[in-house]
DNA sequence: CAATACACGTGAGCC
DNA sequence: TGGCTCACGTGTATT
């Protein structure tokens, strides 16, 4: 019973007196940036995962879920092929000790795949985000490299530092600044031979660059 | 549970003419098991995550969220590091190369780090697949679309054909063809009232395009 | 015109 | 009490 109207103390109906507003319109803008907020937040959800399939909500969640069990997977198997490089390298030389200590250093910053989640929020201006990154074979002796970073003050500095210490002969290359990103491609000449290593070496070398 | 069918006949409820009455609960169910699957998947997602703040909803797609940038990093870690063992076990024994067989095996194990980008190659001709797609905001005028696609006889033109269709201001375009995909980028002016509708337009127009 | 997906304003429940 | 989140049924837009 009674559902009329419960709201609002004053006078009943519509019509002018506008000036009360009414407490609805409060809760229904209210209600307004809430959803706004949550679609936002679902829209960022789309864009931390790499995977396009539809636009629709239920779609995100669901690649977002797939992607998660994905990256978790993929980090088993890092987390087995490190311990595997570890063991054969004490296996070949047991007499190196501190010296090369480093490993071991590595070896204890390499936390296990779960319990790292603390957040420690990298979101600071140092650290370099890698946005894309592509290395693609063009014909037998070419490279080609795409690269989109977000943008620092020292990005630029970083990748062209990058592509230095690569030692690589760059056919054409182009920078571009954007508000917020900087986006390179380079083309690069290479022995056909070399070309699988050197693809590995230039993805490592710029997603190493970041720290 | 149990509202699978809730809906059955007619029956009370609205008694006038039918016609509207058995429409509109249709519709009604429709839009319940919608927004009931909604909130399984997000349960689902929420039980992806390791670490949950709170079970609120937005707080769980936030979570989601960091959880998987913490994964990407994380894993960027891992890649540094393997990059690192590996130099150090090449510089040691220079005597075999990335052509001798361990490197190579280790080497196809590690997938580069979003080898999702790029997935398994579903090898159906005429369709064309959208690797990635971004449109994003720069400044409150600009929108700026990059896509990649894989290249097909006619993925150049569809591509072209779909932002001619969208009848936009456009400030300067790109397009690359790489040996097996095609990248596009370009900048679009905008009102800024349009923007939001614009940003989804385009990704739908793109999104329909493939077949 | 169907079917589908979403945003809306609103009432209910829960700190 | 008030703030906050949620699910509801409906209107609206896209295909």
């Amino acid at each position: 019973m009674n559902d009329q109207q419960i709201n609002l103390g004053c006078d009943n109906s519509t019509s002018a007196g506008g000036t009360s507003s009414t407490i609805a319109s409060k809760n229904v803008v209210k209600e307004k940036n809430r959803r706004k907020k949550l679609a936002d937040k679902l829209l960022a959800l789309r864009e931390a995962v790499p995977k396009i399939s539809k636009l629709d909500k239920a779609s995100i969640i669901k690649d977002a879920i797939d992607y998660i069990q994905n990256l978790q997977e993929q980090e088993r198997r890092l987390q087995a092929e490190i311990m595997e490089l570890e063991s054969k390298r004490l296996k070949k030389d047991p007499g190196f000790d501190f010296e090369q200590g480093l490993p071991v250093l590595l070896r204890s910053k390499r936390t296990s795949y779960d319990q790292m989640y603390y957040p420690r929020v990298a979101r600071s201006t140092c650290p370099i985000q890698v946005y894309e990154l592509t290395v693609t074979s063009l014909g037998e002796k070419v490279l080609f490299v795409s690269l989109t970073c977000n943008k620092t003050t020292d990005t630029m500095i970083r990748v062209c530092e990058v592509f230095e210490s690569l030692k690589l002969k760059i056919t054409s290359a182009n920078i571009t600044a954007l508000s917020d990103m900087v986006k390179k491609t380079v083309w690069i000449e290479v022995d056909e031979q070399e070309k699988e290593h050197l693809k590995r070496k230039i993805e490592r070398a710029i997603l190493a660059m970041r720290m």
